[in-house]
RNA sequence: CCGGCAGGCUACCUUAUCGUCUCUUCGGAGAAGGAAAGUCCGGACACCACAGCGCAGCAUAGCGGCUAACGGCCGUCCGUCGAAAGGCGAGGACAAGUGCAACAGAAAGUAUGUACAGGUAAUGCUGUAGUGAAACCAGGUAAACUCUAUGCGGUGAAACGCCAUGUAUACCAGCGCAGAGGAUUGCGCGUCUGAUGCUGGAGGGUAGGCGGAUUGAUCUUUACAGUAAUGUUCAGACUAGAUAAAUGAUAAGGCUCGACAGAAUCCGGCUUAUGGCCUGCCUUUUUU
């Protein structure tokens, strides 16, 4: 079976409000330069994880960077989402937090992502 | 050649794999910029009385033209900087009032000194000399107040319109009371709305969904008019439309080793950031 590497409209986080309970109730694992905020939550149907990104404004002022770092992240962890979906028993929103205040480049992404899911697996499941 | 001036073009490429968004005839097709930026001007569009009157306020400023419009653009005169190519210009009015003004000078004005001459009842009453650009006569200055001419209502796509869901009033309609308050620009006028009660209908919120939203002062091109900006015209093209917000990642190869930088209602400008390439023009000094 080929592994799930998508990242469909339905597994967006869109909601405010999920967002705003998301910050306010959920809990957290870090691996620098990445946090996983993460709650479980109700979802709609057939959804098991809806995921967003976010990067801030105070530590990067171009909407460039901005945007190639939240590409990077998604990248990271559409490639890496196997490593965690079929472990998840109820719905999770989750929100990837970008810590540093450096521009990095994929490969030590994908590194720190992967480090991250195996954290959160083992703390939270 | 060096240096200077003006203008134009361009914005790494190819292949494979995985992924995102839109459209689709389900095969596939398309997917950031020259500045997408700053939000500084001008419009379109929408709502507020299609928006009124007066005052205040703001903007612009040789002359002529272009434009939907402009504070933009084109042409031209003048001024100014430069050796030149060329650049720059808050370039209307001080024959309305008020203010300001270095040096010189007694004095730049509710002034009258010195010398000489004239004149009177008397007096700077008159003239000349002297200072100065200018001396009861004007002149300079409006990036001084001011005046003149022209233009300008407000808000801003989270505008605005429609639909769905169905909580007990902040909405709508009718009737009655009442004129507080509110809206309309800063003020005044004018206009509109309008407390609480009854009856009937249905809202707000949930950043719900759809429209607005991409076919447009559009782009390429033919001919004509015009010094030009631009206009008219022939033929063709459809070129992002997202909504927590897509346009990416990885691998390999090539080259001159890739700057500034990411659409958010849409156009016309201006300003700022920035890699590379090309064209034309100028010749003060030095060298050939």
């Amino acid at each position: 079976m080929k592994s799930d590497q998508t990242y469909p409209k339905t597994e967006k986080l869109k909601s405010r409000k999920l967002i705003d309970k998301l910050f306010s109730e959920g809990r957290s694992v870090s691996k620098f330069p990445l946090r996983l905020v993460y709650l479980q939550t109700e979802l709609p149907e057939d959804t098991i994880v809806q995921v967003a990104v976010s990067v801030s404004k105070r530590n990067f002022k171009k909407a460039v960077d901005r945007n190639r770092i939240k590409r990077l992240i998604r990248e990271a962890y559409r490639l890496n989402k196997d490593k965690i979906k079929p472990h998840l028993e109820t719905p999770h929103a989750f929100m990837f937090l970008y810590t540093s205040k450096e521009i990095t480049d994929f490969h030590t992404l994908e590194k720190s992502m992967k480090k991250l899911l195996k954290k959160f697996r083992e703390e939270a499941l």
